[in-house]
DNA sequence: AGGGCGACCTGAGGGC
DNA sequence: TGCCCTCAGGTCGCCC
């Protein structure tokens, strides 16, 4: 489900929610996630929540005493519900608040996870979390970027390398390589200097545009209150292989690159 | 050493 | 209706 745009959604709307809340109960349903739940996590029981944060598509409550590391995967969904709302398919975890409200991890498809950590300096040590590259809305640089760009290697691949930038997926990918005119398929070290910079651009743009709708929505994605998010309406590319181009008309491609759908338009990008 | 790709899951949709 | 195939927003970890 989510790139960087969706969780930040979430994550904003869960802020004024779970700010100074505190964990009174944990329930697991269901433990079989991306890895199964680790017992440790039944210390944030009597935690109160202090921050909210992000790190690529992971979401960080730190709390008092202790952190929950929580990744959506590709079909995980949070939702906010009242006490006793009835539990339904592939809702596997309840975090119990002490204002009487669910907060529900949903994930048919578990590919997500639900983490603890008492680390202190986790960000950096965390075998998840370190060797990730950097956020691309603050502390992505030009020369780091272009440094990472230059390999013989698909563009495409690269945007998405969560060791460059994280929290590029593949519908962003789709999105800036067009915005940028830019092939998917071009080598990164093929590219000119020009180019790369643009392509930087774009997609920090389409990441920032794309956070202000509320995310994308295809099947799955809801934000905390059960609702879409509108950046579907804004898509150029992906989502419409074989469609005209809304610049130039020319009917989009279709490939698959690194077993991912890919769309371009074979006429605008180059 | 670095990058490609299979694997992890369930569900939806299309073709027959 | 049902079976079988492919595909889906992520990413780890194996293998080359």
């Amino acid at each position: 489900m989510p790139e960087l745009p969706e969780v930040e959604t979430i994550r904003l709307g869960l802020l004024p929610y779970l700010q100074n809340n505190i964990i009174t109960q944990l329930k697991i349903y269901e433990n079989r996630l991306r890895w199964p739940i680790e017992k440790e996590l039944q210390q944030c029981v009597g935690k109160s929540i202090q921050q909210l944060s992000r790190r690529g598509k992971y979401l960080i409550l730190k709390l008092n005493q202790g952190n929950i590391l929580l990744h959506l995967g590709m079909s995980g969904r949070l939702h906010l519900l009242d006490e006793n709302s009835p539990r339904k398919k592939h809702d596997h975890v309840d975090f119990i608040l002490q204002d009487h409200k669910i907060l529900r991890f949903h994930d048919p498809r578990r590919f997500g996870a639900i983490l603890w950590t008492n680390k202190e300096d986790f960000l950096q040590s965390h075998p998840l979390l370190k060797n990730l590259g950097p956020e691309p809305l603050e502390v992505w640089t030009l020369e780091n970027w272009l440094k990472q760009a230059n390999k013989a290697r698909p563009i495409k691949s690269i945007l998405m390398d969560a060791k460059v930038v994280v929290g590029i997926g593949n519908i962003y990918a789709n999105e800036a390589l067009f915005k940028a005119k830019i092939h998917p398929e071009r080598l990164g070290n093929t590219i000119s200097r020009n180019k790369l910079v643009k392509l930087q651009i774009c997609a920090q743009e389409t990441l920032k545009e794309a956070i202000i709708c509320g995310g994308t929505t295809l099947k799955d994605f809801q934000n905390v209150e059960g609702k879409p998010g509108y950046f579907q309406q804004h898509l150029w590319v992906y989502g419409r292989g074989h469609k005209p181009c809304l610049i130039c008309k020319t009917f989009l491609k279709e490939i698959r690159l690194n077993n991912r759908s890919t769309v371009f338009c074979p006429r605008c990008q180059l």
